[in-house]
DNA sequence: AACCAGGACGTGA
DNA sequence: TCACGTCATGGT
């Protein structure tokens, strides 16, 4: 086991110990607990690795995706109710959905006029996969779905083992990478970061989905003080 | 009352 | 490539 590998284990390891199973992705259908949790926001599913278990589940989870572009959940948790309240949390439903409507439904999430374009080409490209899993290259050239989101969407809805990494995960490790992994400074991209995870880490979708929970979680604790 | 949230895209240099 | 502006609502 390389030196990076231990680092990478013993960090993880602490936000395990701090913060407890995160039990994501968070699906409105489920009424999950966590404790770790406050406020309206349900559905997370500590220790449960099996979701999504169906493709409404799964779809759910690439739109919530897009919609959590830089937005904070609990907004974005509104509009998926609001599009589940029109019986709209469906691909086909979506795509033959009114603009001004779907408009409507997700303004809690903010940046409407985009997002609902990014809804409806996400899904008629949803729809164009008949169940397969699509590869990273083929998110990306999907337009509105950047590294980020494509890496959400395979990690979450499609349970490959693709770190994701965001601006918490710059916050939360941007001091390790100028200390500890002197390949990487806090100014390298986004690829750069991925490689660092995924080349010291097993390829365990389990693992990414809690690394990156966990990531997110105590960099919302640090920046409250 | 600013400030920022689980980013991505378009533009000009 | 890269730095910067834009997009928009809601919570603190």
């Amino acid at each position: 086991m390389s030196l990076k590998t231990k680092k990478l284990f013993n960090i993880y390891e602490k936000l395990l110990k701090l913060y407890g199973l995160q039990g994501w992705w968070p699906l409105i259908d489920f009424k999950g607990t966590n404790p770790t949790k406050t406020g309206s926001v349900q559905g997370y599913h500590p220790g449960d690795y099996s979701f999504p278990r169906n493709e409404l589940q799964q779809f759910e989870i690439c739109i919530g995706a897009i919609l959590t572009q830089n937005t904070a959940w609990p907004n974005v948790e509104k509009a998926l109710l609001n599009l589940k309240t029109i019986n709209a949390l469906d691909p086909k439903k979506i795509l033959f959905l009114e603009d001004k409507k779907l408009k409507q439904a997700i303004t809690p999430a903010g940046y409407f006029n985009q997002k609902a374009k990014k809804l409806k080409l996400f899904s008629k490209f949803y729809i164009s996969l008949k169940g397969k899993t699509p590869a990273r290259e083929e998110l990306l050239d999907v337009w509105g779905i950047g590294p980020e989101t494509a890496d959400s969407i395979l990690l979450y809805a499609y349970k490959q083992p693709e770190f994701v990494v965001d601006a918490y995960t710059r916050k939360v490790f941007g001091p390790c990478f100028d200390e500890g992994f002197n390949s990487i400074n806090s100014d390298a991209t986004y690829d750069d970061i991925k490689l660092l995870f995924e080349i010291n880490l097993p390829r365990d979708y389990k693992l990414y989905q809690e690394f990156h929970a966990l990531i997110v979680e105590h960099a919302k604790n640090i920046g409250k003080k």
